[in-house]
DNA sequence: TAGGCCATCTGGTCCT
DNA sequence: AGGACCAGATGGCCTA
C-alpha cells in the first residue's frame, strides 16, 4: 500500500467519486480535491432498508451464520463456530476438496478438528468486520450529510473520504477562528482598526489579522507565529515579496 | 446485463 | 499456539 501524501488525492473508484460528486454542496465537501458528496436520492438499500443491504441476512454459500439478526441489531456476542447446517457442512467439504489434501490447513490436523479450527476462525474474521461495520456506522452518524431514510447509506470509501474532508474543514474553520481571536485580542483598545477591518464572513478576512498596529511586527511573521505558515486568506501575506 | 457494493471465506503474515 | 490483520476470491443483491 502506497503512503500517499497529504493534500493529495486519494483514488477511489469512479463509482465512488460520482457519488462524492452527487452529494450536496456543503463547502466542506468539495474542500479538497473537488469530492462534491453523496447521498441525494441514491436509494441503496432503500428497498430493503440500510442494515439488510448489509448482506448479514443474506448468507452466501458456505456462510455459517445461522440466521439473520435484526435491522440495526448488533452481530451476535457469541458466533459460535458449531452453528452450521448440513448444507454448509457440505459446502465446506466441497471446498476442502476443491482445494485437494495439499491445501489449506495444517495437515497434522485431524480433518474434523481442522475444520472445527477454520470455523472458528471464520467467526472471528466474521465479528471483527462487523466490529468494523459498526464504527463504519458510527462514522456515518457523525458526519454531516443526508440521513434521511430516503437517502442512500454512504457507501464505505465514501464515508471515509467524506469524514476526512470533513476533518480538514474543521480544522481549517479551526485555524480561522484562532486568527480572529487574536485579531480581536490584539484589537481591544485600539477602536480604529479593529473597526476599519472589512471582515468580511467568517474565514474570509482580507485583511491580515496581524496588521492593525505598528507595534505588530511584520506580517507573515506573526501569521507564520500563529497558524505556522503565512495566511492564504491574508492579503498582506500575499503582497509581501 | 454490466458494474458497483457488500459479506463471507480463506490462506498468509505478524505479533503476543 | 492462538489471535489480529490483511488481501484475494467468490457470489449475492441492487441499480443504471
Amino acid at each position: 500500500m502506497s503512503i500517499r501524501p497529504p493534500g493529495e488525492p486519494p483514488s477511489p473508484g469512479r463509482a465512488a467519486m460520482a457519488e462524492l460528486k452527487s452529494l450536496s454542496g456543503d463547502a466542506y465537501l468539495a474542500l479538497s480535491h473537488g469530492y462534491a458528496a453523496a447521498a441525494a436520492g441514491l436509494a441503496y438499500g432503500a428497498a430493503r432498508g440500510p442494515e439488510a443491504a448489509r448482506g448479514y441476512g443474506a448468507p452466501g454459500p458456505g456462510d455459517d451464520l445461522p440466521a439473520a439478526p435484526a435491522p440495526g441489531a448488533p452481530a451476535p456476542a457469541a458466533e459460535s463456530s458449531g452453528e452450521q447446517s448440513g448444507d454448509e457442512d457440505d459446502a465446506f467439504e466441497q471446498r476442502r476438496r476443491r482445494r485437494g489434501p495439499g491445501g489449506a490447513g495444517d495437515g497434522r490436523r485431524r480433518p474434523r478438528e481442522q475444520r472445527s479450527l477454520r470455523l472458528s476462525i471464520n467467526a472471528r474474521e466474521r465479528r471483527r468486520m462487523h466490529d468494523l461495520n459498526d464504527a463504519l456506522d458510527g462514522l456515518r452518524a457523525v458526519i454531516p450529510y443526508a440521513h434521511s431514510p430516503s437517502v442512500r447509506k454512504l457507501s464505505k470509501i465514501a464515508t471515509l473520504l467524506l469524514a476526512k474532508n470533513y476533518i480538514l474543514m474543521q480544522a481549517q474553520a479551526l485555524d480561522e477562528m484562532r486568527r480572529l481571536v487574536a485579531f480581536l485580542n490584539q484589537g481591544q483598545g485600539l477602536a480604529a482598526p479593529v473597526a476599519a477591518a472589512p471582515l468580511t464572513p467568517f474565514g474570509q478576512a482580507t485583511v491580515c489579522p496581524f496588521s492593525a498596529g505598528a507595534a505588530l511586527g511584520p506580517c507573515p511573521d506573526k501569521c507564520a507565529a500563529f497558524s505556522g505558515t503565512p495566511s492564504a486568506l491574508c492579503k498582506h501575506c500575499h503582497e509581501k515579496p
